[in-house]
DNA sequence: CACCAGGCAAGCC
DNA sequence: GGCTTGCATGGT
């Protein structure tokens, strides 16, 4: 059976390509399918409405009302964020974001993975990794992969991460999994320091600077008082908000709600304004 | 085919 | 401390 719930300001392509995740695919019908938390969904949009596709109530409320954030009151972030016309433009644009709250080891090594990268390689390489590496399973007939485990990525040699497409970023994959295996670092320890130690914990990784630790604190932690400068994000700071210190300043503009600030700017900038 | 991409570590000063 | 350079490689 399928799960459905009234959500009018849930906008799936705008989540989907906004760049936060890089492990859901667009169908011709119009919904799509993903793979989190090593279970597979396919959602859609008809109407206000948000369709779960062979979802119970009960992944719902454990998994996925969490996943795409959906308890939270998003209309008064975007009032909050619209300070200036360049704001409410980029919220026109992209409004129906969910800022997901994706797992840990995923958004880690993915992230390290995107580093100067582009978004159409980044879910080529992270897809590749998973079907190498993650546990295969099944759901309606068609077969996924789970993100691997930190163990299975920690026992792999850099070379294999070459083979996948990593590039130079292959030694800081097999870095980032040994220091998650070992537990130098985890999710549950990060999750509970202010954001401002949980960034100099993070940062000790090797591959790991602050682009990606912010990306990963934002996207897996919810730590939403961070705004993630990368190329596109000063682009468009120094276009409109004239100022080069597009980090600083977006996490003065807006605070504590800076990673939603971040998310509107760069789909708008990446996704509307392009030559 | 050049140029660019959700940057980073290492090596300089 | 800040600034510069080399890095792998697919997408456009």
């Amino acid at each position: 059976m399928d799960f459905i719930i009234d959500a009018a300001d849930f906008s799936l392509p705008d989540t989907f390509d906004c760049g936060q995740c890089f492990r859901w695919a667009a169908r011709p019908d119009g919904s799509y399918t993903g793979v989190a938390s090593g279970r597979a969904l396919t959602v859609k949009k008809e109407g206000s409405s948000l369709i779960l596709k062979g979802c119970s109530e009960k992944d719902f409320r454990g998994i996925w009302e969490d996943y795409f954030d959906l308890k939270r009151d998003y209309s008064a972030i975007r009032k909050s964020v619209c300070i200036n016309p360049v704001m409410r433009e980029a919220v026109a644009f992209g409004g129906g974001i969910k800022l997901l709250r994706q797992e840990f080891f995923e958004t880690l090594i993915s992230f390290i993975i995107s580093q100067q990268s582009n978004i159409p390689r980044i879910k080529g390489t992270v897809s590749r990794l998973c079907a190498r590496y993650g546990r295969a399973f099944e759901s309606f007939g068609n077969q996924y992969f789970a993100f691997p485990d930190p163990e299975t990525l920690a026992s792999q040699k850099v070379a294999d991460f070459e083979e996948l497409g990593a590039g130079y970023r292959a030694k800081y994959i097999l870095s980032a999994a040994r220091a998650v295996a070992d537990g130098e670092i985890s999710a549950s320890e990060l999750e509970k320091l202010p954001t401002a130690e949980a960034r100099k914990r993070l940062l000790t990784l090797f591959g790991v600077g602050d682009k990606v630790c912010d990306c990963v604190l934002l996207f897996s932690l919810g730590k939403h008082d961070l705004f993630p400068a990368d190329v596109w994000i000063r682009r468009v700071m120094q276009e409109r908000f004239l100022t080069e210190t597009a980090k600083a300043s977006g996490e003065d503009l807006f605070g504590g709600y800076s990673g939603f600030a971040q998310q509107y700017l760069f789909y708008w900038r990446r996704n509307a304004l392009r030559p």
